[in-house]
DNA sequence: CTTGACCTTCCAGCGCACTGGAAGGTCTAC
DNA sequence: GTAGACCTTCCAGTGCGCTGGAAGGTCAAG
C-alpha cells in the first residue's frame, strides 16, 4: 500500500509518517519501480501501536525504544511496565504542582476582588500580584 | 544602574533582561556615552514584577497586555483579575484532563501485571497499550 | 600599556512533534 | 497528450522562553 493509504488507514497524515520513518520509528519501506514508498498492512498495526502509545502519554523517544525492543525480537513488556510506571509518577507530581498553583491563583482572586483600582496606581506595577503581603485569613 | 547590576538585583541573567527589551516587556533603557545600557531604579521593579506574574502562571504575552496597560498610565487590576480567572479555569480544566489520564494509565499498569512476557510476543507490538480489550472489573 | 571584567550586537539553537511549501517525478483516466 | 491525483526530496517554520557563542567595544585598576 502506498502511503496515502496508509495515512487514511491509520488516521495519521503522509508527512507525519514520513516523519516518523525519519525519526526511526517507522522502518523505512521497500520502494515501488516509482519510486514511492510500499507499506506492507503491518505498518497499520505498528502506527495504530504508536497513536495508543502516545495516548498513554509516551515520548515519541519512548516510544521507539519500545520498538526497537520489539525489532530486536524481545518483549517490551517490562520496559512499558516501567514507562507507565514512570508517567504515572510524573503525572502524580504534575497534579500536586497544579494543586498548589490553584492555591496561590485562587489567593490572588481573592485579593483581586479586595483591590480598589483606584488605590493601586501607586508606584507599583500591580498590588494584586506582588506577593508582598497577603495578610493571614 | 548597568545590565550586570540589575541582573544582579532581580535575579535574572543579563541575556534573559536582554531578551525582555527585545520581547516588548521592558522599555530601552538610556544609555552611557560608552553605548551601555543604563537603567533607572524601577527597572528592578519591574523585573520582579514579571517574575512574580510568571509565578502566578502568567505568559510573557500576557504580561506584556499588563505592562502596556500600565505604561498608558491605566490600573492593570481589571486585565489582572480577567487573566487570573482565565488561568484559574485553564488550571481546572488540566487537573480534569490529568485526573483521566491517570486512571488510564492506572488501568494499563493493571493489565501490565497481569501480562505475560512469554504470551505478548503475539503479531501484536504490546498487548499492554492496545486499547481494545480492556476486561470489566 | 595590558589585563580582565564587563558590555555591545547578531545569529543560531534548544525541545517536542509535527506542518507548510517549493520544485519536481509518476501514474491513471479521459 | 494532458489533467490532476498522488508521490518524491529538501528546507524551513511553529510556540515558548530563553540560552549559547562569536566577534568586538569600554572602562577601571595596576
Amino acid at each position: 500500500m502506498r502511503i496515502g493509504d496508509l495515512a487514511r488507514a491509520s488516521g495519521l497524515t503522509t508527512k507525519t509518517i514520513r516523519y516518523y520513518e525519519q525519526a526511526g520509528l517507522m522502518p523505512a519501506p521497500p520502494r515501488t519501480p516509482g519510486g514511492y514508498r510500499d507499506y506492507p498492512a503491518e505498518a497499520v498495526t505498528r502506527l495504530t501501536f504508536i497513536r495508543d502509545a502516545q495516548g498513554a502519554g509516551l515520548t515519541l523517544a519512548e516510544i521507539r525504544s519500545v520498538l526497537s525492543l520489539r525489532d530486536s525480537g524481545q518483549a517490551p513488556c517490562g520496559r512499558v511496565t516501567e514507562l507507565i510506571d514512570q508517567h504515572l509518577s510524573e503525572i502524580e507530581r504534575r497534579l500536586v504542582e497544579l494543586r498548589a498553583t490553584r492555591e496561590a491563583l485562587r489567593g490572588l482572586a481573592r485579593r483581586a476582588a479586595r483591590t480598589d483600582p483606584g488605590t493601586c496606581s501607586q508606584g507599583d506595577i500591580c498590588t494584586i500580584l506582588t506577593p508582598a503581603a497577603e495578610p493571614r485569613p
